[in-house]
DNA sequence: TTGAAAGCGATACCAC
DNA sequence: GTGGTATCGCTTTCAA
C-alpha cells in the first residue's frame, strides 16, 4: 500500500461509482445508506481518507487559518496559539504558523497567499495596506489579534480585529492605584507606537488627570523582557521613587519584578505596587503577587473565531470586536515573606 | 479582482502557453530569459502566485510538516514551534498545528494524513504503533521529539526520534549535587513512565549509587506545574527535609522553587539545591538562580529537520539522534537577598 | 526552448 | 439516489 488509496479505488472495491465515494464522505449529502455502508467498508480496508488538497482544490475552501506571529517569548502568545489551534480543530479548521519579524510581515503573507487559507490571524504583527487590500481582493479574510488598523492609512482597507478593552483597562490601573493611596506611579511601556501600548497609556493617563495628577515617570520597555528590566532600572535612579508601576504587559512586569526584587530589594506589593496586562499562565507570574488587567485569551480566540466566519462571507464590513478586560489580583503561592 | 489569478490568465496576458508560465516558477526549468521575464512582468500585474494545493497535487508534496503537540505550558515547547517553523520556513516548509491531548494522538493522526504532510513532528505525545504503521505506508516519515519510541511494542515499526542525552545528563546533576556535598537529595519526577523521565532518573540514581548513596526522597510532578508544586510540599515534609532536588524538567522547576521559597521560606540555593532539565526562556526562570542539564531547542530543531529529510527518502532505517546535553548555572538578576 | 494535452484526486452539476 | 463528466490550477511528458 503506497500513498493512501484514492476514491477511485474505494469505488472499484465497493462496486459503486466514485461519485458515490464522494457522497459518502459529505455530511449530509445523499447516499442511502446501503451504498454508504459499502462505500464505508472498502475505505476501511484500504485506508482511505479523503486527499485534502484535491478537495479544497475545487471547493475553493482549504480550512487552513494562518497565524502569523513574531516571537513566542511572550507567553500570552503560546496560550493563542493553544486556543486558537484547539478551537478551530473542533471546528474542521487548522492552524498553519508563519513566524515573521515584528515588520516584514508582508513577505510572509505572500507566502500566505499560495496555501489557499481561508482566512489569517495576525498577532504581534501588522501588515501594510497595500498587502490587506489584496487579501481582501483574494477574498480572505484578515483578523488582527490584540492589535488595531492603522487608522493613519486609508481607512478604506481598514482590516478586522479583536483587542480587549485597553483604554478601559487603563483607566481601571489608574483608579485603583490612585484608591490604593499612591502618589508617584510610574508608567513602564511597551512600544510606543503600537495600538495597544497607546491605548492603555492613554487611559492611564486620561484618569490620573481627571484625579488632578499625574505620571510621575515613564521608561520604554520595548515589549522585551531583557528590555524592560533596563527600563525598570531606569525608572528607580534618583532620590524619590515610584511607588507605584503600571507596566504594558505582563511579560514585561514579570521581568520589572525580577529587577525589582532581586536587584532593588523591594518587596511586592508592601514596598511598590505593580500592575500588568494582558493574561499568561501560572508559571509565569509564579511567585510574585501580580495585579493585572485581564484580557481572556480564551475570549478573545473566540471572538476572532467568530469574527473569521463572519467575514469569510462577501461583502461585509471589517469589524472591530472589543472584548472586556478585568481587574485580577493574582497569587499562586504565599507571597514570598 | 477575484481570488487570485491563475496560470492559465498569466499565460494570456504575456501571449505564451501556461506551461512557460509554469517553468518561469519553476527554479532551474528549461525557460529563455525572455520568456520568463515576460511572464513575470504578467504575473506582476495580476498578482499572480502559483496554487500550492494544485502544485502539491501532482508533485505529491504539500511542502508541509505537522507538528503535534499537547499543551503548551511548559514554556520549552512555544521555542520548538519558533524554531521548527522558523528554520523550516526559510527551506519554503511551513507548519501545520495539531493539538491533541496527551493519548489521543491517534486520531489527529488520520486528520493530519488528509492533508497529505511531508512529514509529522510529534512532541509531548505518542503514537501507536499501528498508526505508526499507517504512516510509514504512507510514506511520511515521523519524529518523535524529545520523546523515545516505545520499544516494548514491535520493533520493526518503531519510528525516528530526537532526544538530549537524558541519561547523562541526570548523571552530571548527580556528579553535581555529590560534589556540592549534599546528602539528602530528593528526586522529583515527571510522568513516571516518559521516556524522558525514565532515563534522567536512571542516570541520576546509578551515579549516586556508585558513589555509595542513594535518592533521599521521590515525588511525582506528572509535568504538571501545579502538581510539581504539591509534590514538593509532599518532599519537605517531616523533620528531615531535603538538601537539594532534581526536577525532571524546568517547567516542573520553577513551580519548585516557587514553592521553596515563597512557602518555605527556604533560600536557593544557599539552602537548597535546585536542578532542572531541558530549555526555557529566561522569561521562566527569571529571579532564581538555576542550575539546569540544557538540552539546546536549537540543536534538537536541527536534527529533527535534519531527520524528516532523510526519512523523506524511501526505505531508510528509522534513527535516532541524541543531541548532547550540557549543566549550565543561570542567573539573570542577581538572586535575592 | 516551446506548446498541446494528459493527468493529480476530489467535487458538482447533470441527466437518469 | 445514482453514475457520468466537466472542472479546479497546476506539473509533466511528448512532439515539434
Amino acid at each position: 500500500m503506497k500513498s493512501s488509496a484514492t476514491a477511485q479505488e474505494v469505488a472499484r472495491l465497493a462496486k459503486v461509482s466514485q461519485s458515490a465515494v464522494s457522497r459518502s464522505f459529505t455530511p449530509g449529502a445523499s447516499v442511502s445508506e446501503d451504498t454508504r455502508a459499502k462505500v464505508m467498508a472498502a475505505a476501511k480496508v484500504l485506508g482511505y481518507r479523503p486527499n485534502a488538497m484535491a478537495r479544497s482544490l475545487i471547493t475553493r475552501r482549504s480550512r487552513i487559518i494562518a497565524l502569523v506571529m513574531s516571537y513566542l517569548e511572550n507567553q500570552f502568545y503560546p496560550l493563542v496559539i493553544e486556543k486558537l489551534s484547539q478551537k478551530l480543530q473542533k471546528q474542521g479548521y487548522h492552524v498553519l504558523m508563519f513566524i515573521s519579524d515584528l515588520d516584514e510581515a508582508d513577505d510572509v503573507i505572500a507566502e500566505i497567499l499560495q496555501y489557499q487559507v481561508d482566512g489569517i490571524v495576525m498577532a504581534s504583527t501588522t501588515l501594510s495596506p497595500a498587502l490587506a487590500k489584496n487579501c481582501q481582493d483574494a477574498g480572505v479574510p484578515i483578523v488582527l489579534f490584540n492589535r488595531v488598523p492603522d487608522m493613519s492609512a486609508q481607512a478604506r482597507y481598514s482590516t478586522s480585529s479583536v483587542t480587549s478593552d485597553n483604554y478601559r483597562g487603563g483607566r481601571m490601573v489608574a483608579e485603583l492605584l490612585l484608591s490604593r493611596g499612591h502618589q508617584r506611579m510610574a508608567f513602564l511601556a511597551g512600544l510606543e507606537n503600537s495600538s495597544t501600548n497607546l491605548e492603555r497609556e492613554r487611559g492611564f493617563n486620561e484618569a490620573l488627570q481627571e484625579a488632578g495628577t499625574n505620571v510621575f515617570r515613564k521608561a520604554i520597555g520595548y515589549y522585551s523582557f531583557e528590555r524592560a528590566k533596563q527600563a525598570t532600572r531606569e525608572l528607580f535612579v534618583g532620590a524619590e521613587q515610584p511607588d507605584a508601576i503600571f507596566v504594558a504587559n505582563d511579560h514585561m512586569a514579570i521581568a520589572s519584578m525580577d529587577v525589582l526584587r532581586c536587584e532593588l530589594g523591594l518587596r511586592i506589593p508592601d514596598d511598590v505596587s505593580v500592575v500588568g496586562f494582558d493574561d499568561v499562565p501560572q508559571a509565569a507570574w509564579g511567585a510574585y503577587q501580580l495585579t493585572t488587567v485581564v484580557q481572556s485569551v480564551e475570549n478573545m480566540v473566540v471572538a476572532t473565531i467568530e469574527l473569521l466566519h463572519e467575514q469569510m462571507q462577501r461583502d461585509v464590513q471589517p469589524r472591530n470586536i472589543v472584548v472586556p478586560s478585568q481587574l485580577v489580583e493574582r497569587a499562586s503561592v504565599r507571597p514570598a515573606p
